[in-house]
DNA sequence: TGTCAATCTCAAAAAATGGTGACCATGGAT
DNA sequence: ATCCATGGTCACCATTTTTTGAGATTGACA
């Protein structure tokens, strides 16, 4: 998943910082404005995915901002605003603003926010199915079908196959197996990965030792192929 | 937009004066009863476009009233009911309500529903009304049915349901319901969902150590299916 | 064919996960 | 004030999953 672009548009340094340590350790690739003028031209040619956007700014306010940006696209903005009367939430909302949050915020709670308003995003949520050959899966669900019949993974089996399966044929090197699978932050050994494989095979591989869907490419990695191939 | 007028019907003065200064400072035109004989006779002749109707009137409650507005008009109505006496009460019957505030309620939220019943924003609001299998949740009226009978839910079990049952098969994370279900600002840990889910599940499996309708997707989540999966 | 590293396999050890009862704090209702 | 419903936390346990270690096997290549 390519990383998605946040601006982040507040006249106070320390705020913008903090937001940007946040968001760039959520894996977020960041920009930032200081003031309206800045936001709006900095919009216009970096093409952020989000933005989020104070209510205050020194040259003119936020309002005038998302009314402009809202002018000319659809990009989604959460407002952040220290104001908490009610008319002002609301009128932000009207102005096509996707979410609000109120200063003083936690980090967190903005950080969960901006995931949620990119997630409801149409066609950001990725494939919620995908059939290559006789391997079906549904990552709705969490469930898996090989010839018809229910694979019953756990919750790394799924994620790995899943990775595979996504794209056939590409050959995925044991270090990309546990970054994308088990996280960055994964500590072991990429025998790991071998276990996991091996626990595949013989969930789904009539004949384990002998794969015909998942494929070790020597001294590379593994990579799914959807027959015999 | 032309003023909406919204009637505001409730014995309390001060609910009234309240809801109706909020409502005037968002733009509505208001007009006032403090008992059915009065609420009825105004909506005769004033024809307001939303009525906000308490449960408990000095006359007759607001069932009578509610029902009987319903009879001449399709003009939407948000009730205002008692946490959980009156609840007790609105088991089984469908009173035709286009939503329900609980009080003590905050004239942010009531402004709010009223927003959202005026605009009629699609997709604002879901389906007043969902229906899998054997259970059936009322979101207007708050209430939910398994195999024909009352659940007796709290809020935040009925808000859990509602998002797993919205979606029957999806798996939803800890983290989602907590986002959805809980708020954004939630601090605490994700084992609440699980004694909620606990909870639910006494409520609605016949032996909820053995979940037939709310299920574990072990490691990454719960997920609702309508019967046997 | 021999060699070495890569991979496979198994089973034990370690860690993560989820169910559940008990406890506490809060706030309405009585 | 007292009681009760609600929501949150904690700790213990059983279960499941994940990781590791070690030996067996396989593949590439001289």
């Amino acid at each position: 998943m390519a990383d998605k672009k946040v601006m982040v548009v507040d006249d106070d340094v320390k705020t913008v910082e903090l937001v940007k340590l946040y968001l760039n350790r959520d894996g977020y690739q960041v920009v930032t404005a200081y003031n309206g003028l800045e936001a709006l031209r900095l919009a216009r040619e970096s093409y952020p995915d989000l933005i989020v956007l104070d209510l205050m700014l020194p040259d003119f306010d936020g309002f005038e901002v998302c009314r402009t940006l809202r002018r000319e696209s659809d990009v989604p903005i959460i407002m952040l605003t220290a104001r908490t009367t009610d008319q002002d939430k609301l009128a932000g909302l009207d102005l096509g603003a996707d979410d609000y949050v109120t200063k003083p915020f936690s980090p967190k709670e903005l950080l969960a926010r901006v995931r949620a308003v990119l997630r409801r995003l149409p066609g950001e949520r990725g494939p919620e199915e995908i059939k290559i050959g006789k391997l079906s899966m549904n990552f709705a669900t969490h469930q898996a079908w090989f010839g018809g019949k229910p694979l019953n993974l756990t919750s790394v089996e799924f994620k790995l196959l899943g990775i595979l399966a996504k794209e056939p044929g590409r050959v995925f090197s044991r270090a990309s197996l546990i970054e994308e699978g088990l996280g960055y932050d994964f500590e072991g050994f990429d025998r790991t990965i071998d276990v996991h494989i091996l626990n595949l095979r013989r969930k789904l591989e009539s004949d384990p030792s002998h794969p015909n869907y998942i494929k070790t490419v020597y001294g590379v990695g593994y990579k799914f192929v959807g027959g015999k191939q």
